[in-house]
This record gives C-alpha cells, sequence and structure tokens, in this order.
DNA sequence: GCGGTTACTGTAAACGCTTACTGTAATCGC
DNA sequence: GCGATTACAGTAAGCGTTTACAGTAACCGC
C-alpha cells in the first residue's frame, strides 16, 4: 500500500549515500560536521553532494534534528533607514554560522494572550532577536519558558528573566549631545521623547537630565515633549508646545526621525535652524547628512548592533557564554543644525 | 528500544487530539481548513489548540506535507529607505495569508555554479521572490526547472522561462520627469544609468531618449553617466563628467540616491540648485522631500511592489492564475529641484 | 598474543505532522 | 424500504533527515 504521493525528482540523502557509496548516516555526518569520518570518505560524500547538487531539505533536518537552522527577528513596522541597516547586519552574522533569518514585522500591537500567536517562535527556529515594544513581556515570559533562545535588541526583557540585550550606549550619547548644545549656548532646550514604554528613550532622557544637572539648568517640564522617533508626530507635538508659547532655543528630538519633523514645524513657524533654534537628533540616519541644515546627531552602531544580536543569540543557541548586557559607543557628530554664526 | 532524545515539553498534535476527543487526522484538517469536519468538531478543536496554545511544528508540517508555508526573498545588499518599504510590502501580503518570511541578502555576486547554493531554495521555501542581479540565470534556471515557483522583481526573467515579473512603469516615468525637464526650459539633459544590466535602468533610459525625440533634442553620449543608482558613484561619476568640460543644464540621476550624490558634487563645483542645474530623481524615497532643495523626483508604488509581487507568488504556489508581468503606475512629483524662480 | 581502546561506519528508530484509504451512520432518490 | 450517496471521522504509512546503538577492523600496551 504505497502512500507515496510525489515522485519527486528531489536529490536526496540516500541519493548522495549510494552515489558516495557510503551510508546515510554518514552523508550526515559529513554535512553536520558531527561524528567522525575518514578525510578520504569525507571527500567522496562532498563530491557527490556536489555532482548531485544536493541541499538537505529544511523540514527534514528539523523534525530529526532538535535545530531549525533559522533565527527569528520581531521588528516593529518597518520605517526609515534604521531597520535596513539592522536587517543587513543580522544577516551579515549569520550566514557565515550556517542559519537563515526569518522575519516579522509587528505593525499593530499583538501578543500570545490576544488571539493569534506569533508567526515565529519555537515551532520553526532556533531563537529569537526580538526589537519591538509590541510584543508584551507576557508573551516573551512565555517563549522564555519554553526555552527558546530569545535577545532583546534596544529594549530590556521583562523583569526577572536572564534574557541578553543589546543596546545602545544611550545616556552617553544623550547626555554629549546635550552637552554640546550647552556649550553652544543653549540654556532651555526641549527634549522629545520616543514612544511610550521605549527603553532607548527613556536612557536618552537620563542622559538629557544629566547634562543639565551637570550644567545647573534647571529641569523644566513643560520642555519635555514626546515625539515618538517618528517625523509626524514630533511636527504636531512640537507644534502643540510652540502654540501653548513654550520657549526653547534648542531641541533634543530623540533621534533623527523626529528631528526631520521638527525642521518641518521651526519652518512653519519661520524659525531658523540653528539661528533661532539649534537641533540635534540621534543615530545619524543616512539622510541626516543630507538634509538642510545637515543634523548634528550621534552615531550609533546600527548595523553592528543587527550583528550582535544575531551573534549573541547563536552564542546562546551554541551554548557558548554570553554577556547579559551589550552596550554599543555612540559618537557624537557635530554638524551645522547646532553650529551658529556658520551659514547654513 | 526507545530513541527518544529530548523528553520535550512540547505540546503536539495527539495532545490537542486527545483534549478534544478526536484523531490527529481530524486535527489537521481543522488546522489547514481541509477535509469535511463538523462545526460543533472544529470548535472543541479550536478550544483545545487555544487551551493548549498548540502551534504545528513547521518542520513537521512541512515534511509532511508539500509545502512549508515560507517564502524566500532575495535582495542586493540592503540599502536606503527603499528596502524597507519593500520588505514591509512583502511582509504585509503574506501574513494573512498563512506564510513566512524567509531573508537573504546577497551582499556579493553569487551563483549556484559558483561554490556554496543559495540558502533559500527549494529545500526550505515555497517560493522565491528575486530582487538582485547579483543572482545569474543559471540559478534561477536551475531553480525554476526545479519547479520551485518564482516571481522577478525590478528585473526580467532569463531568456525564454515563463516567469511572472514585477516592474515598475519605467519608461513612461522616466518619460514624464524628463518631458518636464525640457518643458522647464532644459535641452541639455544628462542621464545617470544604474548598475550594469539593471532592467530599471535600461528602461529608464529608453524613456529619457524618447522623451529627448519626442522634442527634437538629439542625443548626445556625452551627456550619459553611469551613477550605479547610488549616491557614492554617482558622485565620483559627475565629478569626472564637470571635469571632463561636459556642459548641462539638468541632470536626470536615474534614482534618488544618486541625486543626492549630484547634490554634493554640485556643490563642490559651486552649482546651485536648481538655478545653475535643474536635478531629478526617481522612486520617492522618503528623504527626498527633505534634502535641500526638495527633490523632484517620479515617486515609485514601492511597498506596492513588494505586495504584488509576494501575491503574485503566492497565486502561483496555490495554482492561481497570474499575470505574466505587472506594470505598477509612477507619478510624477515636482518639487524645487526642478524649479528655476522659485527661491530655494 | 590478547584484552582494551580507538576510529570509523552501518542499521533503523524516531521526529510530528499530513493524507490516502477505510469505515460508519445518516440521508437521499424513487 | 432499499441501494446508493454523502458527511464525517479514524487508522496508519510515509515525508527526509538525525542519531543512539551496534558493529568491525586496526591499533595499542604490555
Amino acid at each position: 500500500m504505497s502512500v507515496r504521493r510525489t515522485n519527486s525528482q528531489r536529490v536526496r540523502i540516500d541519493d548522495v549515500a549510494r552515489k558516495a557509496g557510503v551510508s546515510t548516516a554518514t552523508v550526515s555526518r559529513v554535512i553536520n560536521g558531527t561524528g567522525t569520518v575518514s578525510v578520504a570518505t569525507k571527500e567522496r560524500v562532498n563530491q557527490a553532494i556536489s555532482d548531485l547538487k544536493f541541499v538537505a531539505h529544511g523540514s527534514a533536518r528539523g523534525l530529526a534534528g532538535t535545530k531549525t537552522h533559522t533565527l527569528g527577528l520581531v521588528l516593529p513596522g518597518l520605517t526609515t533607514f534604521f531597520f535596513t541597516a539592522l536587517i543587513q547586519g543580522v544577516n551579515d552574522c549569520i550566514y557565515d554560522r550556517g542559519y537563515s533569518l526569518l522575519m516579522y514585522s509587528v505593525s499593530t500591537p499583538a501578543s500570545m494572550t490576544s488571539g493569534k500567536p506569533l508567526p515565529l517562535g519555537e515551532h520553526n527556529t532556533d531563537g529569537l532577536i526580538v526589537f519591538t515594544d509590541f510584543l508584551d513581556d507576557y508573551s516573551i515570559q512565555y517563549m522564555h519558558e519554553q526555552n527558546l533562545p530569545i535577545v532583546m535588541l534596544h529594549r530590556s526583557p521583562p523583569e526577572g528573566l536572564d534574557i541578553p540585550k543589546i543596546m545602545f550606549e544611550n545616556e552617553k550619547g544623550a547626555f554629549d549631545i546635550v552637552e554640546h548644545l550647552i556649550q553652544m549656548g543653549n540654556r532651555r532646550i526641549a527634549y522629545l521623547k520616543g514612544p511610550e514604554g521605549n527603553e532607548d528613550s527613556r536612557q536618552r532622557e537620563l542622559g538629557y537630565k544629566r547634562a543639565l544637572a551637570a550644567n545647573n539648568i534647571p529641569l523644566d517640564d513643560s520642555l519635555i515633549g514626546r515625539g515618538n522617533f517618528a517625523s509626524g508626530r514630533a511636527r504636531n507635538e512640537l507644534e502643540s508646545m510652540l502654540e501653548s508659547g513654550v520657549k526653547f532655543d534648542a531641541i533634543f528630538a530623540g533621534n533623527d526621525d523626529a528631528a526631520v519633523g521638527v525642521y518641518e514645524t521651526l519652518q512653519k513657524f519661520n524659525l531658523r535652524v540653528p539661528e533661532d533654534v539649534a537641533v540635534a537628533g540621534f543615530d545619524d540616519d543616512y539622510m541626516s547628512q543630507y538634509i538642510s541644515p545637515p543634523l548634528t546627531t550621534v552615531k550609533a552602531p546600527v548595523h553592528r548592533s543587527g550583528f550582535e544580536a544575531a551573534s549573541t543569540l547563536l552564542d546562546l543557541i551554541e551554548g557558548n557564554e554570553t554577556s547579559s548586557e551589550v552596550r554599543l559607543n555612540t559618537e557624537l557628530v557635530i554638524r551645522e543644525s547646532t553650529q551658529r554664526g556658520k551659514h547654513v
């Protein structure tokens, strides 16, 4: 009673085995570099593999072994150049180590509790890089308890869970740039926060406050708004601030995209950058050097953060040592948006 | 002789079956919506699934069935905002239809013949979206012959292969923008091509030439350079052109990123945009509205092209009708970089 | 020269699903 | 009212690997 459905032309491991005159077990050992195989046999097998253009069936490997050789990357909606660099970073790390990348961009808040589960998880990946606030703590905890290796990117893990995280030196970066703004003679410096609960934002706010304190500038809550790290929201927020009469001589926009929104609103109110208001961002997005005036910002190693997250996750999967937190250095990039006296 | 390795806590289909009081076959039917299952049973099964938080093991499904429920996306190195929108488009299409996205960004030319095979293919995906010139015709043909569904994005399939492709209306878009440049009084219009063999570029060049011809402007080969659709290359190319004394009053840069390079070089030579030289791009990248002066360009539906490619691929996989070519409309976006008389 | 390793290779049982085939009760046509 | 059909559900084979276990031959120490 043959139940074979497809009389597939697929080249299977036993085709390779037959051609090389060995058993499938040996072929498998050669492919995975496990066990011991004599040099001569190994050569014969590899020859057969390339002759037949054999590529192991991923699902079969995943089922038989325990590993899928696939990593999951969960992102918020893909916007800005930031994500491009990040994904490329992850990509660059994993292929050399034999893994593939499964991606999911959550565009709306989702969670394990709210209906359908994440399309990425224990069932199809060996581990997850989580870079989105849209995934709630409960879901992360659940997956962690299922022993799914996880790395948090630009976000802290839920309380008490031993999950590594990769961050920028946000606090220091923000401190540096606000310090720079102060040295350029600004005293009333506004700050636009990122999205609610965003870790990067929280840390940048700390840096902002520390710089003010270090220079004996009193904190003024009316100078703190929410730009959500997005040009649109920043535009609106700044507009309200201006309309309600808040005065300032500089703005730290939280990130570069928000800075773009700031530019627009300032222009609408006929305020010049940097003459009337100095503007600073964070990230050093690709476009920041090209907008007018070029934006002073903090260069964040985005590609590197993706790479580092992937690398840490692989270490976790392979049982190597990992540090529980990686902080990536940032660097102040001074351009014209904060330089008074230079013409635009 | 039990060979069970992991005493895994994983919830399996038989756990669900037991809980719902049915056979695994029935659970499978419910999950996949195949066969006939009574409403009452279906409900019971779904209840059990969500109670147990059951998610089918991807590899097991892939092995038992014929489908991996995964699509592959092959890209050139991830640069510019363009890719972000594209990936998001693919993402937005497939998840609703129950597929996952496996991504690979080839940063260097690779092929099936040259050593290791592509990490994406028949062995781990149900189909491929190919958007890169780095993958040679031979590899594509090989995979096509293995009956792997393929869709080409912004690139033509190898000669004679029946593979659908998704393109922008490049020829028309280029025609429109060059026509616009001509109407603004420009006669000597330079064009910067994209990378060698790039299909978008070829079509844009046709549009460029047709617009010239339609306006009785003789074609001057010295006005055509290669910007590779990248700011760096465009910068250098334009520099050589200027240094060798080529004169022009407008530049169609091929795409927006190249236009950015053009801006830089013109600035270096103290040429103003648009007073001395009008500049136009293609794509309408996120940053194009923000650079100075805002760039006149052709808005290309990038997100939509990703969506459309995915949708076509799924149709192919599911055996639905597909058109062999989809051309997406473009739209002229006039900004200041081509408007003489308006101040910058 | 003999027991104990060591180096290599083969056999065959999982892995967790899907689905062809079979069975059974209910329904239908006339 | 009876054979044929239909709707639903179960049984179990098989998908293409990996790997525990079982050899077997060569080698080692003494």
